[in-house]
DNA sequence: TTTATTAACGTAACCGGTTACGTAAAAGTC
DNA sequence: GACTTTTACGTAACCGGTTACGTTAATAAA
């Protein structure tokens, strides 16, 4: 049916040996025979059965990633970071929803290994130790892209802990001193890095003096809707409310259109950053602040460690933290 | 090194034939010579290569998935549906991404073929000749998600033309008479359904006796930079202007940050409505009003129909066409 | 001219599974 | 008890490549 290396040995005249010798520029040929065998390649129009050559090699220029539902902007980018630093190295992305269910990862990642996948790239996803011990088992290089881990993996992230004080900080320095959070769901096993948020957030209030405790916090998931409803809770909660800190844009989002629905107005009446610098920041009603976290280049980053590790097949272990810095738009007063 | 099924043959004192039987609940064994090879596979913690069954069975239990540079709630969406209803046949997606550059979509269509996924769906590109012949030759199945064809192929689509129609429609029947459309790249290769879109907006213009000519329409790119450019000029080139018609929801957010921050109230100054009815459009201020085009029912059934075109190995070709409507927020103004 | 070296291949084993076919033992039939 | 059928396997070929090794012919060296 399909042509094989065989047909195109047999048309020219030569053993299957030959032909992959010249498929793969080996040399151990001459100029006559390399000619007659390219020529066949053509006639029969062979394409290769990267299965095939994948059994024999051991790899499969292919690399699995695994995601848990996240702001679809920071899905793109990482997608399509990775997609570009794998396809520079000839090789293509296997990626893996897992919807924020742990059971899902832990069968993903079996499955990846029955692919023999090269690498595994695990997004915003804590690192369990039965992931953990199953990865040391199958040694399949593995990069942890946006959360970090106790056990020693590869992993680029950022310092979540010093965004947040950071755009608390800010906050602080525009002379707001009634600030409050929304954050996404405490139990929430995604991102993971929530915590650390948080912490950044009231270490910051308290570095400056100024009271922090859990009336400052209010908890959602993820999503625009959170935004929403965590603006009139946190109204409620904090009397005199100036300032809010977004874990994350879509959240920040959420409360720009829930205060117009509400006819407060930003920033005037409240001030609002962000955190993760999505693309739609600069295209909202005020054009949103936030604390840039380059997620394109932490992907960009996790890639091409993946491929190093792969290559170089010492176990090397590297841990990037990118940089952050606050993104001034029209969302926070000066007071 | 890694286990393989010789090894729990060996083991299981069964040749290795009996092993794969057991393992695909084949039959033709007894029940104790299954309990000894399931033993066996479970201490020496036995994996089977995928690579190796693939190359035998001719299945690779992977599609290709191959798309070009969207509005990242769109690929979100599509790669969500589409990952879901892959999971649940027990396959894997490659997803490749071809930046809008016709020769690397040629590329990655030959390298699908290379790994012999199951099958590939084309979302958002215009099947060139080159493409449709290769796909031909190689008998690959494949489904076009959101672009039609000139040849018969497989394909869930909207009706772009209808849907276009139906917008402008709605802004008439709202009371505008002057009404502009923001479209994508005049010449851009990508989505190509921009021209039946650009006719229904003329069309129904035309139909309720309004005048429509080439000054009613502005070309950009894709994305939100377009509604900001595209705003200003429009209102130029149409005096009188009270309505926009955005050719998809990111230029619609464009266009309603660029009348914010030129002081142009929307809707009361001029109303907009988008298209695609992406998740963001509820939460920009004004929410935008939008007509659907159900892009997750379109991955979906897009999905479901490669996996059918797949079992059945006849050559079925369907071609779906998903319904449209507009969901009404609060960027439109009736007069 | 004879011998050593190298170039240009072919042969066959191997990667890790699946499966058609053959066979011995067990079970069923008369 | 002899014969047929069924069960439970093992053997070996096969999928489509790669590669170690062996062989022959051409070329270089002596």
């Amino acid at each position: 049916m399909t042509v094989t290396i065989m047909d195109v040995a047999e048309r020219a005249n030569v053993s299957k040996a030959t032909v992959s010798r010249v498929l793969n520029d080996q040399g151990g040929y001459s100029e006559k025979t390399k000619r007659h065998v390219l020529k066949a390649i053509e006639e029969l129009e062979y394409n290769p059965n990267a299965v095939a050559r994948s059994l024999t090699n051991k790899k499969t220029h292919t690399i699995g990633i695994v995601l848990p539902d996240l702001i679809s902007s920071l899905t793109t980018n990482f997608l399509n970071e990775i997609e570009a630093v794998a396809h520079k190295a000839g090789s293509s992305i296997i990626v893996c929803h897992t919807e924020s269910k742990g059971a899902k990862t832990m069968k993903y990642l079996k499955l990846l290994h029955e692919k023999r996948v090269d690498g595994i790239i695990l997004a915003s996803t804590i690192l369990q130790k039965e992931y953990y011990d199953y990865i040391e088992k199958t040694k399949i290089p593995i990069v942890l892209l946006s959360t970090d881990s106790e056990y020693p993996v590869s992993s680029v992230t950022a310092d979540d802990y010093a965004a947040a004080y950071m755009a608390t900080k800010y906050l602080i320095q525009q002379g707001h001193k009634k600030v409050g959070m929304i954050s996404g769901n405490k139990e929430e096993w995604v991102a993971g890095n929530h915590l650390p948020r948080v912490e950044g957030f009231k270490t910051a209030l308290l570095d400056h003096k100024l009271s922090a405790n859990e009336d400052h916090v209010v908890y959602g998931r993820f999503s625009c809707e959170d935004g929403a409803t965590g603006l009139t809770k946190l109204i409620g909660q904090v009397p005199g409310l100036t300032a809010i800190f977004t874990e994350n844009d879509e959240i920040g989002m959420g409360v720009l259109s829930a205060a117009y629905q509400l006819g407060i107005k930003v920033p005037e009446d409240i001030s609002v950053i962000g955190m993760d610098n999505v693309k739609f920041c600069e295209f909202l009603n005020p054009p949103l602040t936030s604390v840039s976290l380059s997620h394109s280049e932490m992907a960009e980053k996790a890639a091409n460690l993946i491929f190093e590790m792969i290559e170089s097949n010492k176990a090397v272990k590297k841990n990037y933290i990118v940089s952050h810095r606050v993104v001034e738009r029209q969302s926070v007063n000066s007071l």
